[in-house]
RNA sequence: GGGCACGUAGCUCAGUGGUAGAGCACUAUCUUGACAUGGUAGGGGUCGCAGGUUCAAUCCCUGCCGUGCCCA
């Protein structure tokens, strides 16, 4: 016997060994079935889950295990990332602890640190995706730094490099002058927030009556500048371009130069031009060969650049003294309250420092052109469909993507300097040396590029180099490319973009046929979750209470298409109430000895309710199955809900109590059908609560030692099992009893009250049903006796109608007769606006001429319906007057 | 400034060119042999605003207002 509710933290450990170890979520590569393979994105190794990475983990899971029951060969692939600067910063945060410093230690040293650390929390995460219920093929996990994703990177690095896809490049980049490393534009934050405009009066050379006013926000780059750019057309200083203006402080001229990109509109219509510290100065000085003053260091101090003075202050320090000088020499003209944007590392948050460094780059735009005409022509298809714009915004306008990182946690740059700026690019130290030695005829000193590659380079090869690329392994030719990736939106360009690239380039087609982008999960309110906001939901803690299937369930019903989820708990709470209901059919299963009989064939039920619920049995797994072809997690999910507790628990189990209860062949049909249609809702339900319906399928049948509901088949029934006749005779079944229940509850019948019904101008099919279901109308809208009768109704009799059939019920004494008057007439008001509504639209020539014939047909149907049942509530309140 | 979403019941959200739906919350009522983490019934919406297209608009189009996100 069951317990009486379930308890979700008694079953999910071991449950989930017993899948694990039963080999089930494995690929079979060497299958004739079916391929089907989705790539798990690879979380943080050092991370630990958060709700994103279960909602994204669970629509994973339900298409895995719906597909794997369908009889593909699913793979889903799973794995982590090393995700370079995020874990860094925590191994340093760690030593610094500790009293430690990466750079006393050194980087052998440190870096064992980090695998030490790696080590230690790796396994934390994946074992929290399996708290979860997630099946992916976990002996195949892959880590970006393994040996052989890290052979793949450094393949894809030479070959980019021979291919001259990649190159070396000085350009100003992201520096984050906090982790002293470059970083990709991606990974710096626009944020606007209130500044100021100092405008300076620069004075000219040659001119002690003349100024050039210039205005900036960053007062202390003037340390660097090489010009003032001033409009071509602009009258005001047409007379100025040619001559020097003195940079105030450092005492150095610079040349006043003509450039389109000043806008005579802004401020004085003349900038200041400092292209070591600005990406837009940075082309003006470019196309006007200016000289480039770096004046920072990679602290973003002054640096020997600079006047004495200012060496070693901080930027904000420099331009505090800069701003004092500048007024004591009566130079500051004017300063302005403005708001402005300012660029932030998302992993220091620190402002980040346009920096002219050398850098490894990919030339992005080359790789792009394939990715975008690979999504234009459809080969893959982003759900829903409105990424794709985002997808080529981005695409269309790519930068050169800077993937060499000041880092020493990642794959280091297979590159090697030699002599007089020689660069080698190679596989291997050797071969590194050797191509030097053959350069140079003699052996020289190589020395390799300390920098490491962005985190992305190496997810970016993920789609394939898992399945064991360079190499040429059955699982590459059977896996790739795969059918869907599923992730949120906020790494389409981090990610999808760059796999695209890498894939079509190194593997000749995309990676995946369709991105299903998901929602971003939000707390109740509708705020993103952080850490700092303090209203981050702990997935972890939601499985502990309410059970792994309730947020399943909760994560799967509320990912609907292009829209955020708002994650409250009550929902999680609800759906935790909805594995107990299952729980509680299942105990009534038990308790009326509905076990599954093998021999039965559904096809072949008789009894009408029986038919009933085994042909929406078949329409709910169809439902599922549209649903889940078309990504719409909450179609699926609302399907079985709605049939389980709606459908089965509500109608079915209520209808079939009496049969069950009278005995004999009909109740032996209804237990067969009971235990069948049970047996197919675990079935169904199976991808989204696993743990909860594989338990009951193991506990409601005799079923051979160690088979589980994970590994069996996906239904697929014969379209006889719809049968329409049912259908319809079942509705008029639910009608009947809601209309009579919904007037006894108006009429405040008292519920144990059983009462009397008289039934009045019923047609053939209904008397017979009358007849035939006597026994659960009586039970279920709590009716003493069911009689038909053409008399008058008696007096103090409450009325109403079903259909043709007026339902009268003689409960004088009980009722109040004012408040049945009133009902009677409130009835009657709202068929009449009803009647009044459609004769407005049949009265309209044009509406009648121009709408689909049936649709007029349909208005004419329902207004005659009105029309009788008006003139049966009208003669029922006629005689309640009479009375 | 450019782009993309979104605005439907108190809340969270589905949905559709032809009579507006769910879950939760709320109200009333019920311990009836699966289930009070439950049953039954009920109230509650000019579908953001204003135009337009159409016989017909919550749905399509335009503008506006509000919210969020992305990009500059």
């Amino acid at each position: 016997m069951l317990d009486k509710t379930f308890d979700p933290a008694k079953i999910e450990a071991s449950r989930y060994g017993q899948w694990e170890r039963s080999g089930a979520f494995a690929a079979h590569p060497g299958s004739d079935k079916v391929p089907w393979c989705v790539m798990m994105p690879p979380p943080n190794v050092t991370g630990s889950l958060h709700i994103g990475h279960a909602l994204n983990m669970t629509l994973q899971d339900v298409l895995t295990r719906w597909n794997r029951m369908n009889g593909r060969d699913a793979l889903w692939m799973p794995g982590t990332d090393h995700a370079g600067i995020a874990t860094q910063m925590v191994v340093e945060r760690k030593l610094e602890e500790k009293g430690k410093s990466r750079r006393d230690m050194g980087r052998e040293a440190f870096l064992e640190e980090v695998w030490k650390w790696k080590a230690e929390s790796g396994g934390a995460i994946v074992n929290q995706v399996r708290r979860l219920g997630a099946t992916p093929d976990w002996p195949r996990e892959r880590f970006t730094m393994d040996a052989g994703l890290s052979r793949a990177v450094l393949k894809v690095f030479v070959r980019l490099h021979k291919e001259g896809l990649i190159y070396r490049d000085k350009r100003l980049v992201n520096w984050d002058p906090k982790l002293h490393t470059a970083i990709s534009d991606l990974e710096v934050e626009q944020k606007e927030q209130k500044g100021k405009m100092w405008h300076i009066r620069y004075p000219i050379e040659g001119d002690k009556e003349r100024f050039i006013t210039v205005a900036t926000t960053r007062p202390e780059t003037m340390l660097g500048d090489t010009a003032v750019a001033v409009h071509p057309e602009d009258d005001r200083y047409r007379d100025l371009v040619g001559k020097f203006a003195v940079l105030p402080i450092s005492g150095r001229p610079v040349p006043i130069i003509a450039d389109e990109y000043s806008d005579p509109e802004k401020g004085s219509g003349a900038v200041k031009i400092t292209p070591a510290h600005d990406f837009n100065d940075f082309e003006v000085g470019k196309r006007h060969n200016l000289p480039m003053i770096n004046v920072f260091d990679i602290d973003a101090k002054i640096n020997e650049n600079g006047p004495e003075a200012y060496r070693g202050l901080d930027r904000y320090d420099a331009r505090k003294k800069i701003l004092q000088e500048l007024e004591e020499m009566d130079l500051l003209a004017k300063v302005e309250d403005i708001k402005n944007t300012l660029p932030y590392g998302d992993r220091s948050g620190v402002v980040i420092e346009p920096f002219l460094t050398d850098q490894w780059y990919v030339d992005a735009k080359t790789l792009a052109q394939p990715a975008i005409e690979a999504v234009k022509t459809g080969k893959t298809k982003f759900v829903p469909q409105q990424w794709e714009n985002t997808y080529f915004a981005w695409m269309k306008d790519i930068q050169p993507w800077c993937i060499s990182r000041q880092l020493w946690w990642g794959h280091q740059i297979p590159a090697w300097y030699g002599p007089e700026g020689s660069i080698f690019v190679a596989e291997t130290e050797e071969e590194a040396q050797k191509e030097a030695n053959a350069r140079f005829g003699e052996k020289v000193i190589i020395k390799r590029d300390p920098d490491v590659l962005d985190t992305w380079f190496s997810s970016a090869l993920w789609p394939f180099s898992t399945l064991g690329w360079p190499d040429k392994t059955r699982e590459l030719d059977k896996y790739y490319p795969g059918d869907v990736l599923i992730t949120s939106f906020d790494i389409i360009f981090f990610w999808v973009a760059r796999m695209m690239m890498m894939g079509i380039h190194f593997m000749g087609d995309v990676p995946f046929k369709t991105v299903y982008i998901h929602a971003l999960v939000r707390d109740s309110k509708g705020q993103k979750m952080s850490k700092s906001k303090g209203n981050v939901v702990d997935p972890l803690e939601l499985v502990e209470k309410y059970g792994a299937d309730a947020l399943r369930f909760t994560l799967t019903a509320m990912a609907a298409q292009g829209r955020d989820i708002r994650l409250s708990e009550d929902r999680v709470e609800g759906y935790r109430n909805f594995a107990t209901k299952i729980w509680n059919a299942a105990r009534y299963c038990e308790m009326n000895g509905c076990k599954l009989d093998p021999a039965f064939d559904p096809a072949s039920a008789a009894y009408t309710p029986n038919r009933w619920v085994i042909g929406e049995v078949a329409a709910t797994q169809a439902a599922i199955d549209k649903a889940l072809e078309a990504y719409k997690f909450n179609d699926a999910a609302g399907a079985v809900y709605q049939f389980v507790w709606g459908t089965f628990c509500d109608w079915y189990l209520e209808f079939t109590k009496p049969v069950l209860q009278g005995g004999g062949d009909a109740a032996e049909e209804v237990k067969k059908t009971t235990a069948w249609v049970f047996d197919q809702i675990l079935i169904l339900l199976n991808p989204f609560m696993p743990f909860l319906s594989e338990e009951l399928y193991e506990h409601m049948a005799d079923r051979p030692k160690d088979f589980m509901l994970m590994a069996s088949e996906w239904p697929r029934y014969p379209e006889k099992m719809r049968d329409m006749k049912a259908l319809i005779e079942m509705a008029w079944l639910i009608r009947f009893i809601s209309e009579i229940r919904s007037v006894r509850a108006d009429m405040n019948v008292p519920a144990a009250a059983k009462i009397r019904l008289l039934v009045k101008g019923a047609d053939k099919d209904t008397k017979e049903r009358i007849q035939k279901y006597d026994e659960i109308l009586r039970r279920m809208a709590r009716l003493e006796k069911i009689d038909l009768s053409e008399a008058l109704p008696p007096k103090g009799s409450i009325q109403t109608v079903v259909d043709e059939a007026t339902l009268i019920m003689p409960i004088a004494g009980i009722i109040d007769l004012d408040k049945e008057r009133e009902r009677l007439k409130k009835e009657i008001i709202k068929l009449q606006d009803n009647i009044q509504k459609i004769d407005q639209k049949l009265a309209n020539r044009q509406f009648v001429d121009n709408a689909p014939e049936e649709v007029v047909e349909e208005q004419r149907a329902r207004r005659a319906e009105a029309e009788t049942v008006l003139k049966k509530f009208s003669q029922a309140l006629k005689q309640l007057e009479a009375a």
